[in-house]
DNA sequence: CTGTTAGCGCATTCAC
DNA sequence: GTGAATGCGCTAACAG
């Protein structure tokens, strides 16, 4: 017991004793079992994040900062990938629900009803990151993806662009983008559709497939930088000049945003500022603090460069 | 103890009780508490995996490969980030150790002796992934980094270029890569050194100051596929033509090295193949086998593309 | 400031 | 095929 204590709260310990026992501990390499000390104390000082798949390069400086805080804390943040499958979703959560949690992080909402009530059942703190929906299971931090489709359809729209198409994944929030886009538009676009993660190839032939149905095409707007800049290179091989007959805007600024040619104009997200707000809501909560927002909205900002 | 039984090998219960269990469980809503159950059983049911930094793109697939074949077999996989710090790296094995995780895969070699030494004490399975050293912990499965510079060398000394430049990343199996390169060219190179990780835009920026201690620079051999590309769109800019007046040489074969413009010469490394190689050998030992290989040798090859 | 008692939720072992 | 006793390694609660 006096050992636990040395390790935990060395400041209960006398000086004398705290020696011993490092003199000890440095002698005998032990290693605490943290799964043992979670069982009796009920945290697993381990926190579990749930994204489409790790690849997705708009994900990762949320995932930085939230193991970085997280870690800090002397929590562990275990990762999961759903493979964007509401089915496999929740046999994930369910399965990592086994360990025992501390919190729950999930890019996107939790769909499934039973797996909703469970969630509030068990009393975890969930945080739902990247979007905000009406009714999250307990706490949110992101921002409106109709929200970005609207404005860079606004954006558009006072360019004076009419011939304009959408190259977006069919994930929900790339969906959702597409969206608020078209509305602000207010008509039906030429939209060219893939099978989420989207990718620089994809990119490519969205462009192919938006001059077929509009040879005219002035601006295409695009659900992430990859395919904004697969859409760039695809306009440089067929030899239209970004953004003189092509004007083209990505999603996310993601690091190479502002290094291709022309410079990709694009729709910020604070993504280490997610992490962090999420972290700090998670670290809250696990302190016993109960009264936090429920909801963060980290808004969102166009950043203009040479491609429009 | 029969809960537990129709849970664990549901065929050594008789199929009433299975079923009694069964509506039990979906009444209550009963969660197995793995960190509980591991205790008595001493198998955590976890693999801890250390990378220098999430988003670095060529490691991706190997842990996609992993987390997939590991969590197939019921394992959870858990990624921590050293950020290509030997100090951190040391800290990080020792507070993932109190987890008792069932293996430990790590990018890289262990490098503290110390924690070389406690590892082999503990005995858990280790794997170095993605280069191979003359003494691993326990197991490795990769491929030569100088090997990869090496035959780079000898492609681009056929070729008969001879105005040649480097640019890398600072992180070790980079400079391992580039030593294979300069050995294999016979002379020391004009270099261009980032600090990792690698990206785009360091790409371009090398690129600038290779060409000024090398006006004349035909070839530039790069430690990544980012880097690379942003060797091409500095090139691009400065309107060199890619590859008649400069040729680019990547590394990983990243996901958009076939669809830049020009494709992107590189070198592909198997990463998929790696983390199931992995994946093979954790199980192996995992259920009790010994008798496994300690080194798998992966290969390497070189895609031509377009880049040179 | 230190030590004792008890129990976290399972699985191993053995008895039935 | 099922159940009872026991203990994994630690910490909460309390006593000294």
């Amino acid at each position: 017991m006096t050992v636990s204590r040395a390790l935990s709260r060395p400041q209960t310990v006398s000086p004398k004793t705290l020696q011993r026992v490092q003199e000890a501990l440095a002698q005998t390499g032990y290693i605490p079992n943290l799964l043992a000390g979670g069982l009796k104390s009920r945290k697993s000082m381990t926190v579990v994040g749930l994204v489409p798949v790790i690849s997705v390069q708009q994900f990762l400086p949320t995932i930085r900062a939230l193991t970085d805080a997280l870690n800090a804390a002397g929590y562990q943040f275990i990762l999961g990938q759903t493979g964007y499958d509401h089915s496999r979703e929740d046999m994930l959560i369910h399965s990592l629900l086994g360990r025992r949690p501390d919190a729950l992080v999930i890019t996107g909402q939790v769909h499934a009803p039973r797996t909703r009530a469970l969630l509030r059942k068990l009393k975890v703190p969930v945080v739902e990151v990247w979007s905000l929906g009406p009714d999250p299971v307990d706490m949110q931090v992101g921002f409106s993806h109709e929200a970005v489709g609207a404005m860079v359809g606004q954006f558009f729209a006072r360019k004076g662009w009419t011939h304009v198409g959408v190259a977006t994944a069919t994930d929900e929030r790339g969906l959702q983008r597409r969206a608020g886009f078209v509305n602000a538009m207010g008509r039906e676009l030429p939209t060219s559709y893939v099978t989420p993660p989207s990718s620089l190839a994809a990119g490519r032939s969205a462009l192919a497939e938006l001059l077929r149905m509009d040879p005219a095409l002035q601006a295409v707007y695009c659900s992430s930088d990859s395919m904004a800049h697969g859409v760039m290179i695809e306009a440089q091989v067929r030899g239209l000049r970004v953004p003189q007959d092509l004007a083209v805007c990505g999603f996310g600024d993601t690091d190479f945003a502002a290094h291709t040619h022309p410079g990709l104009t694009t729709v910020r997200v604070d993504g280490t500022r997610i992490g962090h707000e999420t972290a700090q809501l998670i670290l809250a909560r696990c302190s016993g603090q109960d009264l936090v927002p429920r909801t963060i909205d980290v808004g969102i900002d166009i950043i203009e460069r040479g491609s429009t």
